[in-house]
RNA sequence: GGUCCUGUGGCCGAGUGGUUAGGCAGAAGUCUGCAAAACUUUGUACAGCGGUUCAAAUCCGCUCGGGACCU
């Protein structure tokens, strides 16, 4: 059977150095799994794997997009498994690499077939929120759909637009559709997720923003400037950088912003990742530790 | 030396004689098409010591620490 590596952790960690090294030892490719190092034209604020390192190995889902394209999970779910089954035809190992654990977790496990969003129903529902607030929107899930009503974040407008929107398209209530089964892959996987103690990964995450500052974050942010209110770019580092451009934060608290908003980030992957319990973490050689555990579970 | 102001949990910051301020950070967590998103939970702190009072972080005194002004 063929393997997938799966490499988690949080922002700053070192997944990528790890990727990289991985795939130079297993002499195969990496498909990335982070949500923002797709777009062109975020590079710095992305920690994007260098142009050095991305000319030393083949990776797949890097710069892909444009700023403007959307894109989501699902679709993310068939480009990634049609590239992993490309590959695996003439690969034992392949590395999957990433920060977001939706995204490792729809290729891993799949999603459920669910309508795509609609613009104008996303629109419609948000109108509402607008006039009448998010209660009025809840209310009208409880009458469509009362049991996801009961589990639901009631004060979380993402989840409950895309319930309604669900809803509307398939006509079926979101409860029905949601079904959350895994599916199996053709493939083994191997789950390593790299671990630091909290100190030493905040302190990581400070230094690395510091870096993106010396490497030019803030041209990078000026030149994104017309593509602001795209959702690429609601991303840690880009907006508090707008934010500076507007004058309406100093450059030092922005950067302090940036750091903070990164911490916070990274704490909510440790979570995640904790929470799937097929991962493996690992510390200290990670290039060491990650072979052990991938020899082992090739026998 | 004198006069006056001030001292709230890691930080910021309200407040009143007897009820949880709140925000941020931190911690824990949720997670199915915008996920670097969105959201949830979580802190009995009022400088110290006395006193007044049924009751004091809130009033009084002293001590200590800040700050301002005065010659």
């Amino acid at each position: 059977m063929k393997k997938l590596i799966v490499i988690g952790g949080p922002t700053a960690s070192g997944k990528t150095g790890l990727a990289i090294a991985l795939a130079k030892k297993f002499h195969t490719e990496i498909i990335s799994a982070d949500s923002r190092q797709f777009y062109k034209k975020l590079d710095i604020g992305t920690a994007k794997p260098s142009s050095i390192e991305l000319n030393s190995i083949v990776h797949h889902f890097i710069n892909f997009l444009e700023p403007h394209e959307d894109y989501n999970i699902g679709r993310f779910e068939m480009d990634a498994l049609e590239k992993i089954n490309e590959l695996f035809k003439t690969n034992e190992y392949l590395v999957l690499v990433g920060g977001s654990g939706l995204y490792i977790q729809a290729v891993c496990e799949g999603i459920d077939e669910l309508p795509e969003s609609d613009p104008i129903l996303r629109a419609k529902f948000k109108k509402i929120i607008e006039e009448d607030g998010l209660e009025k929107l809840a209310e009208y899930l409880k009458e469509k759909d009362p049991e996801y009503f009961e589990i639901v974040d009631k004060k979380n407008k993402h989840r409950i637009i895309r319930a309604l929107e669900v809803i509307e398209q398939s006509g079926s209530t979101y409860t029905d559709l949601r079904k959350s089964n895994k599916k199996t892959r053709p493939f083994d996987i191997i789950k390593i997720a790299i671990d630091l103690d909290r100190t030493t990964l905040y302190q990581k995450i400070n230094e690395r923003v510091d870096d993106m500052m010396k490497l030019g974050l803030v041209d990078e942010v000026t030149s994104l400037l017309p593509y602001r209110n795209l959702n690429a770019l609601k991303t840690v580092g880009y907006e508090e950088l707008f934010d500076y451009l507007d004058h309406t934060t100093l450059i030092d608290d922005a950067v302090e912003l940036i750091k903070k908003h990164s911490r916070n980030y990274a704490k909510r992957q440790v979570t995640w990742f904790k929470r799937d319990k097929k991962f493996e973490w690992i510390k200290g050689n990670l290039l060491e530790e990650a072979t052990k555990i991938i020899i082992r579970n090739s026998k």
